[in-house]
DNA sequence: ACCGTGTATCGATCTGTGTCAATATCCCCG
DNA sequence: CGGGGATATTGACACAGATCGATACACGGT
């Protein structure tokens, strides 16, 4: 099971609770993914990609780093929920899971914050 | 100047635009400092306390760790600009920066997401 | 079936860092 | 100003992980 999987369902905002061992284990892990300025860089990239994709051919240039590396990192994130993987031929594709980075995003809420449900992100004025 | 600081001025969402050498380097900085679990206990730990805030005493037993490593972590967030530091005798009392995860949080927010303003932080409802 | 290209794995290395015991520093109090 | 408790620093160690060259695997075309 990928690690941000494990973080929707079961770890509450780092302020909002007292983080219980195991969940605490797991937001780490979560982060220490993306705790890495070549990885940032990866999803950034393949998210600037034209269509949210791209093959590892695509990314190895731009990042400078050998192809072993950013293969290693594209499996690194892949495992833990970040990246959608699909072999099309000779070429593997990668796009960004959103919901992976929403739900890291939301383990980082401020308690002031309202528990209000998903919804109202389209907000009035504007 | 403490990394989280460098976040907020300088850094854009990972998914709205490829991130420069620079920003991605500051952003896994910023993220390793998240990516233990004892950091993380520990801000949870500190954020529960009555007050918001606590003393190296109050936070070495729960822990597990030796007040040494307690002390170094304490010492890696706040140089972080996670969490401030008062002395008040013999005791050092820590307690977290809000806005420092905020910056956090909002490096990871979707694309889609409106740029919206950064007012509300106190919200009406109490 | 082979060959070439794209991707993944392996093995090795090297840096970074979490951890603790020992020790130093700071501060209050008598 | 000396003692004691609270916190910080130091030094040492072990382990994790980022990186790369070499190599293995997968797929499509010929």
């Amino acid at each position: 099971m990928p690690i941000v999987s494990l973080i929707t369902r079961c770890c509450p905002p780092v302020l909002q609770a007292r983080l219980k061992r195991a969940d605490a284990e797991h937001l780490a892990a979560a982060f220490k993914v993306l705790a890495d300025s070549g990885r940032l860089r990866l999803l950034s990239l393949i998210a600037a990609q034209p269509g949210g994709e791209a093959c590892v051919c695509n990314l190895t240039r731009p990042l400078g780093l050998s192809q072993p590396t950013v293969s290693h990192h594209l499996k690194v994130m892949h495992q833990a929920g970040l990246l959608d993987r699909e072999r099309r031929g000779t070429w593997v594709y990668y796009r960004v899971v959103p919901q992976a980075l929403e739900s890291l995003r939301a383990a980082l809420a401020l308690p002031g914050g309202r528990p209000r449900k998903r919804a109202p992100l389209v907000d009035a004025a504007s």
